[in-house]
DNA sequence: ATGGCCGGTGGAACCGGA
């Protein structure tokens, strides 16, 4: 079972090029990010017609997640739990039923920036930055009970975190970004050792691997990348792993996203 | 060497992204 991440950055805007990607591509499941779209809005059409189910989680103009399954989708359930009051859509999580069943969370943690923190250096309340690690905080706890589950599970998606400095191309561009800050980093890194495996680096463990390049001074064309898209797995799915990767290439068409699908497969 | 974008909204410039 092939399971794919990508934000898709406008799905009315970039429909054609998801759909090239997976005639040529194949996936099983994608979790899709920034759809920018209400569920009324979503495409469908053309994905029931190559025969995926849709489960959309929107809102208007901006984030917005969904998952795309060629097996079907059982126990959706939209949002991230811990603050009833956050009303951005940014998780969605589903069960599909292979050899086994797993549980699949598709994720849009916030970007964080600008970075606003007191003169103790705390994040400010209210702000970005301080919603940033309070989301992580929350997705922490879901994780955690994920894992207690001890059954295969991924969380993946957008998760605007660069692990490690060789996950840039010019890490000190990025020493103070939010994406990066050491406080972002701790958050991610919590999670990871909760006892996940995260696919793509625990298959490969060279630098210069990136799943966003800007649209902005010519970063593609310069490889100045970062990778912030991760596919999380709990131990009972990292034992099923056959194979990790990023199809780089799409990038390099027209009309791109400025992130490109990465993807794990799975003995399911 | 330097600077460089894009989608959505709504019907012109902004907002938000990373």
């Amino acid at each position: 079972m092939k399971i794919a991440t990508f934000n898709i950055n406008g799905i009315k805007a970039r429909a054609q090029a998801l759909l090239d990607w997976l005639d040529e591509a194949s996936p099983d499941v994608v979790l899709l990010q920034e759809i920018k779209s209400v569920d009324e809005g979503f495409p469908l059409e053309p994905f029931e017609d190559r025969g995926y189910n849709v489960a959309t989680h929107g809102q208007k103009s901006f984030n917005g997640v969904a998952i795309l399954s060629k097996l079907p989708l059982e126990d959706v359930v939209r949002g991230l739990p811990g603050d009833e009051a956050d009303d951005q859509a940014r998780w969605i999580e589903a069960t599909v039923v292979g050899k086994q069943a797993i549980r699949l969370c598709g994720l849009y943690l916030p970007n964080g920036n600008p970075v606003e923190i007191d003169a103790g250096g705390a994040p400010v309340e209210g702000g970005k930055y301080a919603y940033k690690l309070g989301w992580m905080a929350r997705l922490k706890a879901r994780a955690e009970a994920l894992l207690a589950a001890e059954e295969p599970a991924l969380m993946a998606g957008d998760y605007n975190i660069i692990p490690q400095a060789e996950d840039a191309a010019r890490p000190d561009d990025w020493r103070e970004d939010a994406l990066f800050r050491l406080e972002s980093r701790e958050a991610f890194r919590r999670v990871l050792n909760l006892g996940f495996t995260e696919a793509v680096r625990s298959r490969d463990p060279a630098p210069g691997l990136y799943s966003f390049w800007d649209y902005q001074a010519g970063a593609w064309q310069k490889n100045n990348g970062i990778r912030i898209d991760h596919l999380l797995l709990t131990p009972q799915a990292a034992d099923l792993m056959t194979g990790a990767g990023i199809d780089k290439g799409v990038r390099g068409r027209d009309k791109p996203s400025d992130h490109v699908p990465v993807w794990v497969e799975l003995d399911l």
